[in-house]
DNA sequence: CGCCTGATTGACGCGGTTCAACCTCAGTGG
DNA sequence: CCACTGAGGTTGAACCGCGTCAATCAGGCG
C-alpha cells in the first residue's frame, strides 16, 4: 500500500507542502524531529482512511490528492463536511476516535505521525501548535461559510458556488489572466458534488445542464468545465461582491 | 454600556467561566497578566457586537448571556453559523476584520482583550494557545455536525435536533434524573430558531405544533418546553443512537 | 459484444416557502 | 379603565423547487 516512490522518506526540505502544512513554521531542529516521526502512506481512490467511531491513532498532512470527510445517517443520507486538499491536516490531537468518515476521493498520499508522539510535540514545540491553530481557525471560517450555502442557497446557487470556488483555485494555481476565461476539470463525480452541496445527483445534473443552456458555463464531456465569464458565474452564486469568499 | 456590577474588574479567581474559557489552563503569573489586560463590557439584547467586514481589534470570552454569529446574503436571507454561550471565545487572532456578524441574542457580558496584546500573549504563553486550539477543534467538529443538519435533515428532524440539544444542556446543567422528563425555556425567538436551522418561521411554528400534537413535546406558552421522553425526541432528530452528539 | 458505472432526462409528488389573515400579549397613553 | 399599537407567534391556502422513481444514454473494460 506504500507508494514505491514515497516509501523511503523523502526529505522535508523538498516536500511540496513544506510551507503550507502544519510543519510550515518549523526550522532546523524541529524539522529534524518531524522527519524522524513521519511515515508516508498512499490510499487508492475510494479507499476508506478512517470510519467515524474507529480508533484513530495517527494524525496526518495530505501531501497529494483529495480526501473527503463525511457523515452518514442511518438511512443512508450523506453529507460531506470537508474536502481535504494538499497541505490540509487530518486528525484530532487529544481524541482517540474519529468523529467523521474520511475517504480517499482520488489517489491520496498522507504524511502520517503517531498521535501520541505528535501530542507530545505539540506541548514542546509551540511552532507546530501555532500553525495548527491558524489552520484550524481557517477551517472553521470555511465550515461556517459552507453553512450559509447549505442552509440558504438554492440548487443553482450551490452549483454556481462550487464551480466558482474551483474556478478561482484553478486561476490562482495557473496564474491565469484575470477576466479571461477559466477552464478546469471536475475531479469528482456528480455523487460527490451532491454529497458536498446537500443535493441529489439528479439535481446536480439538471442544474449543470441549466447553467450550460444559459451560457454561464461550457461543458465538454461531463467533467471538463469552461467558464467564459467568471463574474457572471459569481453573480449566479449569490455571494455579495465585497463579501468573504469560500475557500 | 458597562454593567455597573462588572465594570470594576472582578477577580479571575471568582469568574464563572474560569475553568472552561480560553484562560482555563492558566495559573498564577499567567492569570495575573490576563487580569491586567481584560475589560468587561455588556451588550443589550439585539445590540450588534460586530458586523462582518468591520475592523475587529479585540477578542473576548462570553461570560454570561448568548450571542449569535450569522451571515446575511444581499437579498436578506440569513444563516446563523454559531451560537456563543458562556465560556465560548469570540474573535480571530491574526485577523483584523470580522468574518461574520455577531449580535447579542440576550443580554451579554464579554471579557475582552485587545487583539494585539492577546496575539503577543499567544506567542509567549503556550497554555493559552493550547486551550484555544482545543476549543477551536471542538467548534469545528460542532460546525461539521451542523452541516449534516443543514444539508440533509428534514424540518421535523431539524427542530427535534435543536430541542434535543437544548434538553441535553438543561439536563446536564441541572443534574436531572436520566430518563426523567426534561423541561426548559427557549431563550430565543422563532426567528432565531429559523435562522439557525435554515428554515422559515412558519415552518418552525408548524413543526413545533406537529411535535406537540404527536406528544413528543409539551408546549406551555410559546417559550416553555417539556420533553416527556428524551429518547423519543432523539429518535425524531434522526441521530444514530451510537453516533456523535451535537453540542 | 455485454456489462457496469456514471450521467442525463422526464414525470410526478411532497415538503417547505410564500403570502396573507389572524391571534396573543405586553406596553403605552388617553 | 380601555383603546391602540407593534412584536411575536400561529394557521391556512397556493405555489414551486427539489427529491423520488424510472427509463435511457455514454463510455470504459473484460
Amino acid at each position: 500500500m506504500l507508494a514505491p516512490d514515497l516509501a523511503r522518506k523523502a526529505s522535508c526540505e523538498d516536500c511540496p507542502i513544506r510551507h503550507r502544512a502544519v510543519c510550515a513554521h518549523c526550522e532546523g531542529d524541529e524539522l529534524q524531529v518531524l522527519e524522524g516521526m513521519k511515515s508516508y502512506r498512499t490510499y487508492t481512490p475510494g479507499e476508506p482512511i478512517v470510519w467515524a467511531g474507529d480508533d484513530f491513532n495517527f494524525v496526518a498532512s495530505v501531501v497529494t490528492g483529495v480526501a473527503a470527510m463525511s457523515q452518514t445517517m442511518e438511512d443512508g443520507r450523506r453529507q460531506m463536511v470537508g474536502l481535504l486538499l494538499p497541505s490540509d491536516f487530518l486528525g484530532r490531537p487529544g481524541r482517540a476516535h474519529a468523529a467523521f468518515d474520511v475517504t480517499a476521493a482520488t489517489s491520496v498520499t498522507l504524511c502520517r505521525f503517531e498521535r501520541r508522539p505528535f501530542e507530545a510535540l505539540l506541548r514542546e514545540t509551540p511552532a507546530v501548535g501555532q500553525r495548527l491553530l491558524e489552520m484550524t481557525l481557517d477551517e472553521l471560517d470555511a465550515a461556517r461559510e459552507w453553512m450559509l450555502l447549505l442552509g440558504r442557497k438554492t440548487a443553482r446557487e450551490k452549483i454556481s458556488s462550487l464551480l466558482a470556488i474551483l474556478a478561482r483555485r484553478e486561476a490562482s494555481l495557473s496564474q491565469q489572466i484575470p477576466g479571461g476565461e477559466i477552464a478546469f476539470d471536475l475531479q469528482i463525480t456528480r455523487e460527490a458534488m451532491a454529497d458536498y452541496l446537500g443535493l441529489t445527483i439528479e439535481t446536480v445534473s439538471r442544474q449543470l445542464t441549466a447553467l450550460r443552456r444559459d451560457g454561464v458555463i461550457v461543458l465538454t464531456g461531463s467533467r471538463h468545465v469552461t467558464v467564459p465569464d467568471y463574474d457572471n458565474l459569481a453573480a449566479e452564486a449569490g455571494d455579495d461582491a465585497d463579501g468573504t469568499q469560500l475557500t
